[in-house]
RNA sequence: GUGAUUGUAGCUCAGCUGGUUAGAGCGCUGGUUUGUGGCACCAGAGGUCGCCGGUUCGAAUCCGGUCUUUCACCCCA
């Protein structure tokens, strides 16, 4: 006998996790269809050549590989072997598991460019993999619910996202969260203005630590990294910069006046709040923040982030406008515009909050309960009474004592149990009982289905 | 990928520097109660001490490896 076990990095969900996380998809799902996206799906596994170089060096070393069904090994020779793992992977491997949502779509759209009508709005909530070091809220199986516009340089686009996001949340409940938006080109435009043109790369890697490690540490990485020490000094002032939305737009304005690219970044940005104010939007929640960078470089127009605060997990949300998505598989000119939400994350923060509601998670509404032979038969009868109103119902399915029967109820968390026994029968009736209050009453079938229904 | 860390009953954890039969609480099963759950009391079942190997007269305890957990870095959701 073996003792079962689970991958690392995965896990189960039972009843309770499922109830929860169905109610997190539920809303998000709800809110995607509102705002006109349609749902599509792809196959967990990829041919490697469609993942691969998609997502840096780093990338394909998380990406799992597929083993070749039968005979694998029969395309390897011992020169292969020689040279190790590199030249031998192709050779026994050529799938591998999705490594997010976004490159397969980009598959998607240019292998359906010809049925698709563009702009085209998609959502996609499905589970992605990536052979990383598990920790907390990081793990090796997750879900990502991606919602992507393409074919649009609209920013009715970003607004909505802000929009979207806004109204998952609330129907949530969370309160106390902040939509961080930046947009690239401002980034390109600081790296410009403060001389060091086409770094922002590496500009944006450092700075996206900012909230971590602090200012002093990521000046010294720029350092590193080859900034001048008189590009870094000019750094400074943006970095300390306080301000409320126009006044951040003032300073930028003017600190980038040299940069064309970053003028148009913030033009756009102005664009975006203006289109939210036009939908009779306020700024709630929308926190314009100059130093986020997002790590993926493929972004080139706004990005977002979104963080809870006062909670232990880090964002739960974030996204951007990339140039340019569906390039490496032949089709170039197709800009678009998308974001994701953590299901798992946002899991652990309406946990940590306590947020869940009492509801979700109930399932069975009453359990027909009886103590021989004749209570089941007329128990039975009852039971389609119930399920025919639309009454999510059950009956307990073997012989037991009425304490076990009770016991299994409320264990399962049904709010309603009832009885049938000889008195019942006679009466045509059903004695009603509300595990939470303790409190029976004797009813007709028609009126005990009547209440529940 | 780098550096740490964890693993004992279904769950949360005790078990001192190696020494007879490895414990507790909760949970579970049965009973007190053959038409009524939660409370109380009584009884009972459950563990190759993550796995493999080594040291030793003797290993849950020491050593090595491996898997797993958690954490930091890297990266990221």
């Amino acid at each position: 006998m073996q003792k079962p076990s689970l991958p690392k990095g995965t896990r189960d969900f039972g009843p309770v996790q499922m109830a929860r996380r169905n109610f997190i998809l539920d809303t998000i799902k709800d809110t995607f269809q509102l705002f006109g996206y349609s749902q599509i799906e792809t196959p967990a596994m990829e041919n490697l050549s469609t993942l691969t170089g998609k997502y840096g060096d780093e990338g394909d070393q998380l990406l799992f590989k597929i083993l070749n069904s039968g005979d694998y090994l029969k395309n390897v020779s011992a020169e292969d072997l020689e040279k190790g793992a590199s030249a031998t992977l192709s050779k026994v491997s050529e799938k591998g598991l999705r490594y997010d949502l976004t490159v397969p779509f980009a598959r998607f759209v240019v292998m359906n460019r010809n049925e698709l009508t563009f702009p085209f709005k998609r959502f996609q909530i499905q589970p992605v993999w990536r052979a990383d070091r598990p920790q907390k809220g990081r793990y090796r199986e997750f879900y990502q619910c991606d919602a992507d516009v393409v074919g649009t340089d609209s920013l009715v686009c970003e607004a909505e996202i802000v929009l979207m996001i806004r109204r998952v949340f609330s129907n949530l409940g969370l309160q106390d969260y902040s939509i961080k938006i930046n947009n690239r080109k401002i980034l390109t435009g600081i790296a410009e203005a403060i001389g060091e043109e086409g770094k922002e790369a590496p500009l944006c890697v450092a700075i996206d630590k900012l909230d971590k490690i602090g200012w002093e540490k990521v000046s010294e990485e720029l350092s590193q990294k080859g900034f001048d020490n008189s590009s870094i000094e000019k750094l400074a002032p943006l970095v300390e910069l306080q301000s409320d939305y126009a006044g951040k737009v003032g300073f930028l304005k003017d600190f980038l006046s040299s940069s064309e690219t970053g003028l148009q970044g913030v033009k756009e940005l102005e664009e975006v709040f203006g289109i939210l104010q036009s939908m009779g939007e306020n700024l709630d929640h929308v926190d314009f923040d100059v130093m986020l960078a997002r790590g993926l470089s493929y972004y080139t127009g706004a990005i977002f982030e979104v963080k809870v605060n006062n909670v232990s997990i880090g964002s739960v949300s974030g996204g951007g406008r990339y140039d340019n998505l569906t390039g490496v598989f032949g089709l170039s000119g197709v800009s678009g515009v998308g974001f994701s939400f953590g299901v798992d994350r946002l899991y652990d923060v309406l946990e940590e909050l306590g947020l869940f509601p009492e509801e979700s998670i109930q399932s069975t509404k009453i359990l027909l309960t009886y103590f021989d032979e004749k209570g089941f038969r007329y128990a039975l009868s009852v039971l389609q009474q119930f399920r025919k109103a639309g009454v999510r119902a059950e009956i307990y399915p073997d012989q037991a004592k009425m304490k076990k029967q009770l016991d299994y109820a409320s264990k399962k968390g049904v709010p309603y149990v009832g009885i049938c026994g000889d008195q019942e029968i006679e009466r045509h009736s059903l004695a009603l009982k509300n595990l939470e209050t303790g409190v029976q009453e004797d009813l007709t079938i028609f009126q005990a289905v009547e209440l529940l229904s």
